[in-house]
DNA sequence: TTGTAAGCGTTATCAT
DNA sequence: ATGATAACGCTTACAA
């Protein structure tokens, strides 16, 4: 800045003032235009690290989410990657897989960072204090004290059980994990209390615990195929559950969706390459992402937010999902 | 800083000293203990932004990869990130989707970045100069000037190509993308020069071009199928390629791998997923993505690099490929 | 409209 | 072993 300075014949705050583009102060165009030049022909670029030290922000935000092997979560980070450099931030990248998110938030502090979004880590159950004096959005965790955005997460437990009592379904299942995540609590209440609203109830042995992954959803399955009488529908907390279910009818012998309807939850791009296509709920994960972003740099903006609106999401009816075996054969030949 | 040295008694380069655990300077172990205990009390965090303004280093890498939707890429993330946390080292991540990587390496320079692993992204054609004065790692993109870990991705094609061949296959298809990327076209050349190597060639309409994703693959396998006569045996530059390329012989009612054997290229998650799974060579995703980071650190460190060595690709013969339709009943019998 | 001076939180180089 | 002092590249009053 000081070679473009000397270059433009002026001295190195000016040069500051114009590179900065600051709107509240006025140069002349002339001197402006010559600065501009000069950095232009010096190939001058701002040292974001120097102007994070004085202005005590460096223009970058952290993301921490679970597991970038979901792609649900790898599209919440695209979503919320193109956002921020759109507007000049960084993306501080963090996967929490070990669950180190304490680890992660301490590291991205000590950068200055300016604000973090965090997906679905339960950030109720963090350490007391270890949020304090951040810029945090939430995705999927509603709070009081905290910003968030989320989608409609009890609408997709609802939605799914809807679409399988309307298929004749009376005998239910679920797989989810035992975590504390808002989202995954909130699909399976809605699913639940709308199965309860039809006059239905889910045995405690028809509710299954497990990591929500592919293999977590094929080790859960397997029990709940044992039972007798076994569940005819099945609501998974997310797609890889459900996948890993589906894996399990397969392995079992069981076939899906004569003898087993299979619902997930997220949408994920293997859901429809499974075959049959997986039917299952769709959550705007980009979406999520984008607009946790922007209302993180609103925040930071010192920009007035509104509370986010709750993300819709969309039963997506496909091949996984069929009548009830022991359907009245009207209701068979309906569906 | 100055609070603790303050606090301590002591002045605050002193602090400085004790705090960045400076091994060649020595320090009585009872201001020592005074500081850190000051510090403690004080909950002192150390300043990453002005330490890297002060040593020109910000202690952060950058990764750009093409498509985070890609499980791939997923991975190779995952790798890097772990690896640099473990270092204390932050992964800014870029996705390029936009054809945006001039500008992502734009943005991490200003940041004072310490280095850059870039993935499949065809480096030798940016711009000159974008990569000047950098630390760079690529990956799966060889380099005489730039360091480098990479996949043995003409084994990968030659491993398909005998996997086929071995099921007596002599009808053969390629789906790949246009681009130059470096992984992509050494598959490819690997495929077709040990078909060669039999004593078969590939007709040119026998190899498709279409973008490096499920939907491309799709698009890319119809002409193909309607070939007469229709390869059937098929090697796709990548898992998506496959994916797309098994929905379209589902769409066109051709089974596999009775009538259409298919084999992919990664080993990504949905490859198992689908039924039947997915013959495929499995690319160690992860290990790449680790490896670049500890040798970016490396350099990092002014350390001694040994030219990384290839890492070795491994064919996983599952459901989609099975013998010729037309080999010799013995063949047949034998799968 | 422009220049001067101070300071952001560190590290590094010297004396002491 | 410890302490002054000067950077690092930039922003921001305030003075001219």
């Amino acid at each position: 800045m000081r070679d473009v300075a000397r270059r433009a014949g002026v001295s190195q705050p000016l040069v500051s003032l114009v590179i900065a583009e600051n709107p509240t102060t006025r140069v002349a165009d002339a001197t402006r235009e010559r600065i501009l030049q000069a950095a232009r022909e010096l190939g001058y670029r701002p040292n974001v690290v120097a102007r994070a030290l004085v202005r005590g922000r460096s223009f970058a935000i952290g993301v921490i989410i679970p597991d970038l092997r979901n792609p649900f979560f790898a599209d919440v980070v695209i979503g919320a990657e193109r956002v921020a450099a759109d507007r000049g931030y960084a993306v501080l990248f963090c996967d929490a897989m070990e669950g180190s998110v304490e680890r992660h938030i301490d590291a991205l502090r000590t950068r200055q960072i300016d604000g973090i979004i965090i997906d679905a880590l339960g950030a109720a159950s963090l350490a007391d204090g270890t949020l304090a004096d951040l810029n945090v959005v939430l995705i999927d965790e509603p709070s009081a004290a905290l910003h968030g955005v989320a989608s409609d997460a009890e609408a997709a437990g609802r939605l799914a059980a809807e679409h399988l009592l309307g298929l004749g379904h009376r005998h239910f299942g679920f797989l989810g994990p035992a975590s504390d995540v808002w989202a995954f609590r909130m699909r399976e209440r809605g699913f639940v209390q709308a199965l309860r609203r039809a006059g239905f109830t889910l045995a405690s042995s028809d509710l299954r615990r497990a990591p929500p992954t592919v293999e977590g959803g094929r080790a859960a399955m397997k029990p709940l195929l044992r039972r007798s009488p076994a569940p005819t529908a099945l609501f998974c907390a997310n797609d890889l559950m459900a996948i890993g279910a589906l894996k399990a009818c397969a392995d079992a012998g069981v076939s899906v969706p004569a003898a087993m309807s299979i619902v997930g939850c997220d949408d994920i791009e293997p859901a429809r390459l499974l075959t049959p296509e997986l039917t299952t709920v769709a959550v705007p994960a980009r979406e999520l992402g984008a607009r946790a972003a922007r209302l993180l740099l609103q925040l930071l903006d010192g920009l007035p937010v509104r509370p986010a609106k709750v993300l819709p999401v969309q039963l997506m009816a496909r091949g996984t999902s069929g009548p009830a075996p022991d359907a009245r054969p009207a209701a068979a030949a309906l569906a």
